[in-house]
RNA sequence: GCCCUUGUAGCUUAAUGGAUAGAGUACUGGUCUUCGGAACCAGUGAUGGGGGUUCGAUUCCCUUCAGGGGCACCA
């Protein structure tokens, strides 16, 4: 609809000999400024010197003079914008696509054809999987399904440092105290490693000769030479990585590709000490980047150190040519981290760009903020670090709670708590911009009120529960023959829904999927004002059929929008 | 010190340079003999300060104040 209003736009003007005008063309906050506004009056009317509010009047004239059916009228209002609103027409006909594309209602095919890898999470081995490891995740596999969506071959990718000081650390403990009892369950042996790294880390800052002998387990880790070393390893990375699958069963997203650091480092450092010195050059006996030679902005790092081990940054070089290099068409590479990664990225992009020019404008690097916790109960909970398995599980206990005086089996329960825990953890971190640091608030994410994940689901529920109903309903009603009016008014509901398209795009082409659930939120809130003013199943209701395409319209539009934020929509709740 | 980034109702936040800055929560008042009330409706309340560009600025530029991140062998 847009583009055909562009042409209008477009022949309007060349009617009135106005060239190379740019303006914008977009859905007014207030519906009743329209459903379509265009600036194009506001933009010319400086050099056609004329008033804006008189050529808009013209362009309007012009416009009038060849409407289409799916074009009710057309105004001037405030300093020249002219507004089109949609005829009930229009409406009836995009309730009916909806219905009719299904689950493919808002794909687009602006990415046919191409293939794009997505790396996020990247917990590493060794260490707790934490909050920050779940927003990652919630971001990350948004991100996916809305490039997904967007027709292009999608691949998940997760890299995690199994090498590296953090996993000495841990093992300095773990050969101290031993490895943990057999009878644990693997999220309490992962949870035991992480006490040792953590232990161990303190160790390291507090007590140099401590550091030292980690420091020499770390050489022992990257070259295998001890035995004893190695069979601790060895344990420790596949409890911590069964761990880490569990969580990922829970949270819904499944990966094509694992990269690990043990692997990158050889690659990476062959890579670097190929490139000197024409790019990398040796200081105080480590090899370093120089970036701000080649952009002020930047800095220098350290990409192989003075023990001759390769670095975070070395790694980083090998995983990027190894993505390019095991997908050879791949035409992006998006990789999403912590907003502290950052800078430093950019610096590695550089020398990455450098070595290969064509790769650097199919790198991506997005950064999402911190996550922190409101201060509440589960902040203090025993003390301990807050996991992102304890997290999860806080929430899913917190919505079971709620469940209590509701007539579900026990299986229900744990079904529904745990699609509508994820729901509220995984909403909180989505409904707002992935740049900025988000405040967990579980108490409120769970509330099931307002801007929240489970009241979206409740909407859809209760949309899904009326469709059932009017199966039985219509069995055998005498008046089921003739309810096929259409209501003469248009609703805010039917306003939003044929938007969900636009915004999908929208939503791809910043790779933001805020926008998705805040639009979600006031499509949830215009379909339960419908819901409230419209007793759809009733014998006087005279547009039954039209109100339960909408109501189906409705249900398709929120779960396809849920999906591309990871969420799922239970059968009731 | 240098570079990047963020300041919006009490709190959590939205807004490709557009109209009266949009929500949620909290607070106040109201609706309903519920197609699932975990709902709906109404009200109170915000762009850190100061300049500039523009027909028009939360958005762009400068400045100032206040947070956060980065700046050599961690990831």
């Amino acid at each position: 609809m847009k583009e055909q209003i562009e042409k209008l736009i477009k022949e309007a003007l060349k009617n009135l000999n106005i060239e190379d005008a740019v303006f914008s063309i977009e859905h007014p906050l207030d519906f009743n400024n329209g459903d379509y506004s265009t600036n194009v009056a506001m933009v010319c009317a400086k050099t056609q010197k004329i008033n804006p509010k008189e050529l808009a009047e013209k362009i309007k004239l012009e416009l009038e003079k060849n409407l289409p059916k799916e074009i009710a009228k057309v105004e001037v209002a405030g300093p020249g914008f002219i507004n089109f609103y949609l005829s009930r027409e229009f409406f009836t006909e995009s309730v009916k696509g909806i219905i009719e594309k299904g689950e493919d209602w808002g794909k687009n095919n602006i990415l046919e054809g191409k293939k794009v890898m997505v790396e996020y999470t990247d917990p590493n081995p060794f260490k707790p999987f934490h909050i920050g490891h779940l927003m990652a995740n919630a971001i990350g596999e948004s991100i996916s399904r809305i490039v997904e969506h967007s027709g292009a071959h999608i691949i998940r990718a997760n890299y995690q440092g199994d090498v590296g000081p953090h996993v000495a650390k841990a093992i300095y403990k773990l050969m101290k105290v031993g490895i943990s009892d057999e009878n644990l369950s693997i999220e309490e042996k992962a949870n035991y490693i992480g006490k040792c790294y953590s232990d161990g880390s303190n160790l390291y800052d507090t007590d140099e000769n401590i550091k030292k002998e980690i420091d020499e387990i770390n050489k022992k880790i990257y070259d295998k030479s001890n035995d004893g070393i190695n069979k601790i390893y060895d344990w420790g990375r596949e409890v911590t990585l069964e761990a880490f699958e569990e969580i990922y069963k829970i949270l819904g997203t499944k990966f094509d590709y694992y990269f690990f650091e043990s692997v990158m480092a050889p690659i990476g450092e062959k890579i670097v000490r190929e490139n000197i010195p024409n790019i990398f050059q040796e200081s105080d006996g480590a090899i370093v980047f120089h970036g701000e030679e080649y952009d002020e902005k930047l800095h220098t790092r350290v990409f192989i150190n003075s023990n001759g081990l390769p670095t975070y940054e070395a790694k980083e070089i090998g995983l990027a040519m190894t993505k390019f290099d095991k997908e050879k068409d791949l035409d992006l590479s998006i990789v999403t981290t912590a907003i502290e990664q950052g800078e430093y990225m950019k610096v590695v992009q550089k020398a990455i760009s450098l070595i290969h020019p064509e790769m650097e404008k199919k790198m991506k690097h997005i950064t999402h903020g911190m996550m922190k916790l409101a201060t509440g109960k589960m902040s203090s909970r025993k003390g301990n670090i807050i996991t992102g398995e304890s997290l999860l599980r806080g929430s899913m206990d917190m919505v079971k709670e709620k469940m209590n005086n509701r007539e579900f089996d026990d299986s229900e329960i744990k079904n529904i708590s745990e699609i509508v825990g994820v729901s509220a953890l995984k909403y909180s971190i989505l409904k707002s911009s992935i740049g900025s640091d988000i405040v967990y608030d579980a108490e409120k994410s769970v509330s099931f009120e307002g801007d929240s994940g489970p009241y979206l689901q409740y909407t859809a529920v209760r949309a899904n529960s009326i469709l059932e109903k009017s199966k039985e309903f219509l069995k055998d009603g005498p008046w089921r023959s003739h309810l096929n009016d259409r209501p003469l008014e248009v609703t805010e509901l039917e306003k939003y829904l044929y938007q969900f398209s636009e915004v999908v795009e929208h939503s791809y082409y910043l790779l933001e999927p805020h926008h998705i659930a805040t639009y979600l939120t006031e499509l949830a809130s215009s379909f339960n004002t419908f819901y409230g003013n419209t007793q759809i199943l009733a014998e006087e209701n005279k547009c039954m059929a039209y109100h339960l395409d909408l109501v189906k319209a409705f249900y398709q539009t929120m779960k396809n929008g849920l999906w591309l934020l990871g969420i799922e929509v239970p059968e009731k709740m």
